[in-house]
DNA sequence: ATGATTGCAAAGAATTTGCAGCGAG
DNA sequence: CTCGCTGCAAATTCTTTGCAATCAT
């Protein structure tokens, strides 16, 4: 974890950013809480246990500034709040997820399914691809168990 | 293009909702501006130049109620805003966008070129797809035209 | 000193809600 | 008459901004 933070300020320093407390302790949040999707409100409040002095405002500009630099993905399932998402390691893609409709549980595909996809697109629209989004709405392994157990 | 209204007054009466005259212009709003991603602001306005008395909160009550019966698909693609899109005849699938990042042009892909990732979904995660959302980030054809003027 | 960064409070934008009035069956 | 639907204005929610104070170099 702390290679992955001296990273981060790597590349922060790379663009003339400082890795100030407030920002480390809000990418420490997002690396503790890698598996969720946490809002901005969410991480302010985490952050705050641990830096109580810290403003909304900063975990805002500091989820911008990490988005732009591709530390985290910003993404939205639908309600109204964007959710902030590290990018795994060394990966050049954004991952993929499987959103429950039923339970709205959240899980993550790091395999990148879409290679094929992509050279398609390329060679089909002309269109040169750098990243995408992939989401699928669906029913989970759990709540598909639970309606069979309903029957 | 009066089918699509039938069919969609169809729907609606199904689930005993009406098709009112503010709830038809929004639909014909959405049907002659197929091609744009238009956000409920942009609706609004359209709908207002033909029927100047509706209120931005009708527009708003008929995207929610068109986006439950899927009759549009609500998207979001980063900027604050969600955008409305009508579902093509008969299409299962919520259709592909290829979203330029240089000029902001967004481009739609009918063809579902994910019938194979979704088997392998299915079958390597236990879920069970029922829609998916999925757009490439990248350079148009146009602008990579002009870049390759530009050198 | 200089310029980046912060916290706070205020502003802004998008969307939702409360409610009285209207309208079709 | 009844009940869904509407328009308006107010309220909410999420996010951004202005600004003076603070911090690091």
């Amino acid at each position: 974890m702390e290679h992955r933070i001296e990273k981060i300020k790597k590349q922060l320093h790379s663009q003339s950013y400082k890795l100030t407390p407030q920002r480390e302790a809000t990418v420490r949040v997002l690396l503790e809480n890698e598996e969720d999707h946490l809002s901005a409100e969410d991480v302010y409040l985490l952050v705050k246990e641990k830096a109580p002095e810290i403003g909304l405002a900063t975990v805002y500009r500091t989820l911008e500034l990490l988005t732009e630099l591709k530390v985290v993905d910003k993404i939205n399932f639908g309600d109204g709040v964007s959710r902030y998402d590290l990018r795994k390691e060394g990966a050049e893609h954004f991952h993929h997820h499987l959103v429950c409709v039923e339970c709205g549980s959240v899980e993550e595909i790091e395999e990148d399914l879409l290679t094929e996809v992509e050279v398609q697109v390329e060679r089909d629209f002309g269109f040169q691809v750098k990243d995408h989004r992939l989401t699928f709405h669906g029913i989970c392994r759990n709540c598909q168990a639970q309606s069979e157990d309903d029957e």
